[in-house]
DNA sequence: CTACTTGCAAAGATTTTGCACCTCA
DNA sequence: TGAGGTGCAAAATCTTTGCAAGTAG
């Protein structure tokens, strides 16, 4: 079934998402792993993505007319916190959350994963409390 | 500031949003709008939905590749669970879930609205349990 | 009257795909 | 080998924008 072959192409996008913990979009990884095999299309690399989404060890952060960003899913869960302003994103540490119950699910869903986003703004954006020019 | 002028082209938005449980997209929004207003530009309802959801009274759903879903935030507080395979969207009472703390999050951060997503498989796809064809 | 909105259509951006060649297992 | 992966480039989507004309307040 799910037989994926190794290639030298996804051995260098899964390294690039380890080595990032900026989140980056599949342009940026494309550009990162073309440092390293130069001829890597931003097809593969898409292709790639989506197997690793997948099986489940690479997570997605959407956000409307901005390119998807891709997350390593690095033992421990985590969520992030996502500023309105500057669009940069945090990691949150899930340990430090209850446990969400699945309660009150339609019935018979089963939950395979938990997608949770603090949506606002960071520090830094609001210590420059500049109503937008 | 936030001045928004009352036009027969967002009241028919709004009454859409407000009509539907669908959790419709642009496109779906556009159709339905038209029903009554049938020279209603697509342009138009991007641009409404965004002020919308700038105002705060509408949240989005977003998935790579598929187009944004739009969501009336009728009083209470709901999240989502999100069918994998047949891609159908399931309002989740928030009432029943614990507060989620803020805890963990990085210095100064502001929480303004939490999107919380369940990923998995509804009962009605899980019973027709074929591989996919 | 005046500033904000709308329609239209074209531009942008992101993601997907077909096809011929290449490669891992 | 042979099933699956890759590159390239074009196509499919979804969303944003500029501009002239319309309209709410």
């Amino acid at each position: 079934m799910a037989m994926v072959r190794q290639t030298r192409q996804r051995a260098a996008v899964i390294e690039v998402l380890q080595a990032s913990r900026e989140h980056p979009d599949a342009s940026a990884i494309h550009a990162a792993v073309r440092e390293r095999l130069p001829s890597v299309s931003l097809g593969t690399v898409y292709r790639t993505l989506d197997a690793l989404v997948r099986d489940g060890v690479v997570v997605t952060l959407e956000r409307a007319g901005q390119a998807t960003r891709y997350d390593w899913r690095e033992g421990t869960a985590h969520h992030h916190a996502v500023c309105r302003t500057c669009g940069q994103i945090f990691d949150v540490d899930a340990a430090a959350l209850p446990g969400v119950p699945s309660a009150n699910l339609p019935g018979g869903f089963r939950v395979t994963d938990i997608h949770l986003e603090f949506m606002g703004v960071c520090g830094d954006c609001q210590a420059s409390t500049n109503q937008t020019p």
